[in-house]
DNA sequence: CGTCGGGTTGATAACTTTCAAATTTCGTGG
DNA sequence: CCACGAAATTTGAAAGTTATCAACCCGACG
């Protein structure tokens, strides 16, 4: 009997080739499957008895808020990314994580961890790499923020969530839809609001790209990947790496 | 015989408490001990056959270079810190690794990490974890970059150091050695070098801090750190949090 | 209808960069 | 010990990018 894919499972097998036991090892992060409303912190900052999830359904976005006030929204997770995962493993949450969308996610705990790296070392090595993979999205939009202007930030920053879309099955080459808002583009980006706004115009009107009614379209990929210095590699994983 | 801790053995340890075994198991990462001259990439962008190393000794950037010519620095590393571990999960490294000063390093392999994860399911917790710290400076770097102004930032990343170094017994609350240029600061800042100067001058005048001669000095720490709205709090961990 | 969360636009202000140039520091050879 | 050159630091002035403030528009919704 075939066990429907989930996106995690899809996500971990192209790192390691995993076996029939392995695959249901994996179970254990997806027994408790909840839903949630948009809107209401999963997890909030300080908080000490976080557990951890897997995003089977829906968007978030991780972010903290700074003492004026401003916050910084330091990604968003699609389906089969691991939500909270610091979290668990740190005694207090370091950010917040809060649905963007109604989502589905499947809830665990660091002892669920801990038995699912007993059983298998080839499966901690999957959730190191899947956590790697999280980081090097991070460490792209750090070098965003330091080092590229609000157009190519935001140009790079859209084609990246549609490399990882499409790693998932939810975007093409032309586009994909999309729920942010402006503000959560300006909070991801480090800009303000209004001027997003204006860059998002821009892109729109030089032929790029268009941002509208919740859907990103592509107008003309290969020009935008060139002006953003777009480079998926780190997105990049066709294949199980380790045998 | 008491074996000498290492920098990683004191750091790993304050997350799991690790029996005699899992101790000798940990010199996997640490047998084969090399030396580096500064300057030199131990590791470039796009590199194949990339290894892993275990800092003992000196201070590392990970940094990667945009098209423009500009660079970003990710982070710096410092004793008991893993340099490259996403270097060798992905197929190609996906930053450069550059020592600043002479540096000792132990190498290692994707494969020996697994044999070590083998040996001790508490041991791949242990590496994940240690990931997840570094994850956590990167991100709040971010958040600096994102919505700090160049004073907050420059203060917040002193202070971060500061509290990093303090773990490894190279740091007090005075201040420390640092052989950072202002240009390593500004690339990691997200800055240019000029401006750094600036608010390092601004900085002193205002009896925060000195940055000079390879010395940081806090003058006033605990303004300082409010001026800086910072927080230990993701990078303190004290006493093991799984026994 | 009236409000509310997006989205859009213009004008002005703030922060940072860039350019140009002087000064200091530091390692090295005389 | 001093001289010299390279690298790092420092400063001023002008230009550029992005934020802030103040409106206005629009569609969804009770």
């Amino acid at each position: 009997m075939t066990m429907q894919q989930s996106p995690l499972v899809r996500k971990l097998s192209s790192f390691v080739g995993l076996s029939e036991n392995e695959l249901s090892v994996l179970d254990i992060f997806q027994r408790h499957r909840r839903s949630f409303p948009a809107g209401a912190d999963l997890v909030h900052e300080g908080q000490t008895d976080a557990t951890a999830f897997v995003l089977s359904d829906g968007w978030v976005s991780s972010y903290k808020v700074l003492r004026g006030g401003g916050r910084q929204i330091v990604d968003f997770q699609i389906p089969g990314d691991f939500l909270g995962l610091r979290s668990v493993l740190f005694r207090t949450a370091d950010h917040n994580i809060e649905p963007i969308t109604q989502v589905n996610a499947s809830e665990f705990g660091a002892s669920d961890m801990l038995k699912a790296f007993e059983a298998s070392p080839r499966l901690a090595a999957a959730v190191l790499w899947s956590a790697s993979c999280n980081e090097a999205v991070v460490v792209e939009r750090l070098v965003s923020l330091g080092r590229r202007d609000a157009t190519e930030r935001t140009a790079h920053f859209l084609l990246e969530l549609g490399a990882r879309l499409k790693l998932v099955g939810l975007a093409t080459k032309e586009g994909y839809r999309c729920p942010l808002s402006q503000y959560h583009l300006a909070d991801a980006l480090g800009l303000s609001a209004i001027h997003v706004n204006r860059v998002l115009r821009q892109l729109r009107e030089e032929g790029f790209l268009t941002f509208r009614n919740g859907e990103v379209t592509f107008d003309d990929f290969d020009q935008l990947v060139k002006a953003a210095d777009f480079d998926a590699a780190y997105l990049d994983y066709d294949g199980p790496m380790m045998k």
